[in-house]
DNA sequence: CAGGGGCGTGGGAGCGCTCCCAGATTCCGG
DNA sequence: CCGGAATCTGGGAGCGCTCCCACGCCCCTG
């Protein structure tokens, strides 16, 4: 293996220099650094990052925990997971990938021995037992997802309550008087993860705010059909519906086919959905701007690993894009 | 930071010992270990990653590099990751994940600074680039897939070619004289990613033995309906159907479904696909153990990092669940 | 009772790098 | 011509761990 003090010798300079070189924290003549990076050329050397991480603390990796849930759209998980790793080599990092089933352990083992820098937890829940953790760990970490006492924390998410005020606002804009919300499976606005229940409240908001009657229901997608009758049912005059729950698309959409609607005729829908999916089924969409986030996030770590102190609270907005299953204006 | 030196005054030994009872190389009496462990405990010591990397020579850290490719099924991806992220950590060690994207560089970047002890590398093409710097890298390896050459690597798949050969024989033996595999679109024939080869391969193999008619044709999802046209077009006695290709299933099912045949009356299909997928359709598969490929090819790399030579090929079986897509027996 | 073999433990060099502390050289103004 | 600032480089301690080399003790055998 090539040492670092084998690139000095060959290039005729001391051990520090070389470090210095690469590392950029001290001046060097165009003439060292010109011989030095030839000597590491030419003798393929690749500092060994054990022995970088012990003498700099600093191992520069990433730990990403992933979550394991079902429920959970896999390819927006893994957009995201990508964009972070892309974003990390970037800022010359690495990402560690650490399952959710690990759980606070896996925190702390990893951030105990200094195996890595920082923490990025994706698929936070409103009162995770993480938080505590997270909150004590003497390394910076952000949230993916928003917690109900984000306090001392950096904690990134889409902006679901923006994104279910302009379903609202969007409907209200095309004329609808009675619209609804098919939102996410009763379970999970039990398990209170808090993106169902922020775009409920947008939605909600702006409905009220435009003077339109709005109804909210969960939907399974197993029962997308029971979902569909009932609403139309119980709401004769209801013309616009708003979708938060990826897996019951296309069952809503069958449903809605079969019962004699007509869309965008009959019923205006617009769908919370990556844009993959809106796209293979052309609806008009608010997108999710999965790889977005993941390149914010690590964004967000890095200033923290530099020292500076972003806000500890970022919404990023989503937009709403038209297509074929809203009347076109 | 606790280090073991402080353990060692803490449990009056020495660092060494504190080392063997962490690593188990030499005996100690159980009334030492006791002491030690209960030391460690006390102080909440974790052993310096990068300490212990430079020392030992061992980062106790995997690479595992996952494609980016679009037409790759996404959860299957996932699946194995978590699954080789898990397995990994029964091994007590830890998944670094690499894009593609990064390529040969990346390979050579984290194996020459020892970040990571080996190597797994998903998705590996008949010709893949990466093959030379494998076979010259220092650091063991694993592939996922299987190279035109595997002489001097490990790899391991999915057993394409018994996977087509049972769907030709289970199709034979429901009695179907005429029977077709729909694979996958041209582009993966052409870019020779192997798989889709050998599952056509054991189809017609099988189905020559059998003495049944077989005929292949590739598919691209968007072109479903052409597809299933033509086939039932060109070859009227057509009763029995495979399908290797998981996103244009169920465009098959309604082009099929619009073309007056029922499944599985008229004909009989059997995909070769995911388990959620052919649960959700409830389709007779040919189920594909994701999770099982991710696992094993952690425990090879494992028995490589022992000392051990696994063998250099290694194919997974699959198995066929019979489900509502084909007739009972 | 001497000698040898096990068993359990300590000491400490060395892994390859970073970064503090100086030292050498050059250049400038007075 | 000299003092001091500015610029560039070297030396080497120390990061926390592993593992080789010993050493001390006890028990067994001849």
């Amino acid at each position: 293996m090539v040492k670092i003090s084998d690139v000095a010798h060959h290039a005729g300079v001391s051990p520090s220099t070389v470090s210095y070189v690469l590392s950029g924290k001290r001046s060097i003549s165009d003439q060292t650094r010109r011989r030095v990076m030839d000597s590491i050329r030419a003798l393929g050397y690749r500092p060994h990052a054990g022995a970088r991480a012990l003498a700099s603390n600093r191992s520069n990796v990433i730990a990403l925990v992933v979550p394991l849930r079902s429920g959970i759209h896999v390819p927006i998980v893994m957009q995201m997971v990508i964009a972070a790793v892309t974003t990390a080599r970037t800022y010359d990092h690495d990402v560690l990938l650490l399952t959710q089933d690990e759980g606070v352990g896996g925190l702390e083992r990893v951030a105990g021995s200094s195996l890595v820098d920082a923490i990025i937890v994706m698929d936070v829940e409103l009162h995770d037992l993480r938080l505590p953790v997270l909150r004590s760990l003497e390394r910076p970490s952000v949230l993916i997802g928003f917690p109900a006492d984000p306090t001392g924390l950096t904690c990134i998410d889409w902006d679901f309550e923006a994104a279910g005020a302009a379903c609202a606002e969007y409907l209200a804009d095309l004329g609808h008087r009675e619209i609804a919300l098919i939102g996410a499976p009763p379970a999970v606005y039990e398990r209170g993860t808090g993106f169902a229940e922020r775009t409920k409240a947008g939605f909600q908001r702006a409905a009220a705010e435009r003077g339109v009657d709005a109804v909210v229901r969960p939907c399974d997608p197993d029962n997308a059909r029971a979902a569909a009758d009932d609403l139309l049912r119980d709401h004769p005059g209801l013309t616009g519906i708003a979708v938060h729950n990826e897996p019951a698309v296309e069952p809503l959409l069958t449903a809605f086919r079969a019962s004699g609607r007509h869309i965008p005729d009959d019923l205006s829908l617009v769908a919370i959905a990556p844009d993959d999916l809106a796209e293979r089924l052309d609806l008009t969409s608010i997108s999710i701007p999965a790889e977005e986030l993941g390149r914010q996030a690590v964004v967000r770590l890095m200033e923290k690993l530099d020292g500076h102190q972003p806000p500890g609270a970022t919404l990023l907005p989503s937009r709403l894009v038209v297509r074929s299953s809203t009347p076109a204006t």
